[in-house]
DNA sequence: ATGACTGATGTCAGATCCTGACACAAGGGT
DNA sequence: ACCCTTGTGTCAGGATCTGACATCAGTCAT
């Protein structure tokens, strides 16, 4: 075990001073060097810890993809699309679901700003992809598998867009939701298969 | 009648200087003033056309969208959902058809860098969001008027893919292929709505 | 005709983003 | 003690993008 002499948090500091910083005046009037300020290291370091400014906002989103690929591998007995599809948006749900507020700030700051927002959507395709190849490993055909994964995901991304908006103090959890709304994408998928 | 005296075609030399170049050497090697220089104007000209780098390969995409939002306004009897989205999808794929390799080439650019792809998931959002709010102007439900906006377009932006990424000399058209798609769409729609 | 106006461009300064190269300091392992 | 790794700072510099101002050729009203 490495104990580093330094805070060692820079990355959450920085992520946190960006938040905050975006928050209150904007995207795209921030500076890199007041984030690193306020974090109280130099731009350099931010730019060693986050490719780049938009980064910043979706560094927590590339701990969600190994963990939905993990989640789509575990070894089970034989499941239909339906239910892989659930397993794997409601993993999804659960790992997002402690972070409502933090996902609330920062939807309001990606929504604001067109790039942050293809970003957004570049990272949800890739969940989508690694959804798709699940199931074309479970055996479905390519095309289909890519088809159901993109209306499983649009689903899923619809209850995602409202649960974030919802700003109740006791909000309907986002696994609630998607459960909710799968008897509807199995609908689809039964259409969809049976041809 | 005004007759500028410069070439006056300034921006479509800047958009052909930066798809060659972009092919070439690829996007992230080329700079402004390369693309400029090809086109026999300064960098600062290329701004005034384009709002940035990225949107040189973009700009043709914005005149679908008042193409879409025409076709879906005009007056006609009665339509359910199916033949709506089909009028829509079809009229964005006539207007695409005779670009084919241009669009070959722009997409393999685009292939290569994560923000270029975000930016074309963005713009195709956009569009997303205008079937689904002429679906909703003619009586449909918010809710099923976006979600059936989103599954119409996974399916369109599928069959929008193969048609780009096919390299015979005669592809099957792209509104042939979005009408030949459109029958598991209705059912799937049908489904849908049926509740 | 002439002078004002318009529009596309050029020039220049400058802020910001981002990268590469090198240095340094602190802790761990040998 | 010595080296190695790691996280950081410093510095130089290229690239992106913007604002301000100048220029110059047509156009239009008088």
């Amino acid at each position: 075990m490495r104990m580093p002499r330094w805070p060692a948090d820079s990355r959450e500091r920085l992520a946190t001073a960006a938040l905050d910083l975006f928050t209150e005046h904007g995207y795209g009037a921030v500076t890199i060097d007041q984030i690193a300020d306020r974090a109280g290291v130099t731009a350099r370091t931010f730019f060693r810890q986050f490719q780049d400014k938009e980064e910043v906002l979706f560094a927590d989103d590339d701990l969600l993809l190994p963990a939905l690929l993990e989640t789509i591998a575990e070894p089970s007995g034989p499941v239909d699309a339906g239910t892989l599809m659930e397993r794997a948006l409601v993993a999804l749900a659960e790992r997002m679901q402690p972070a409502h507020d933090l996902l609330r700030r920062r939807q309001a700051i990606i929504d604001t700003d067109v790039a942050l927002s293809g970003r957004e959507l570049a990272k949800q395709a890739r969940w989508e992809a690694a959804i798709s190849s699940a199931l074309t490993a479970r055996g479905f055909r390519a095309d289909d598998a890519s088809l159901l994964a993109a209306i499983g995901f649009a689903v899923f991304r619809r209850q995602l867009h409202a649960w974030i908006a919802d700003a109740s103090a006791d909000p309907t959890p986002l696994d609630e939701r998607i459960r909710a709304a799968l008897p509807s994408l199995r609908t689809i998928l039964d259409a969809t298969t049976a041809r």
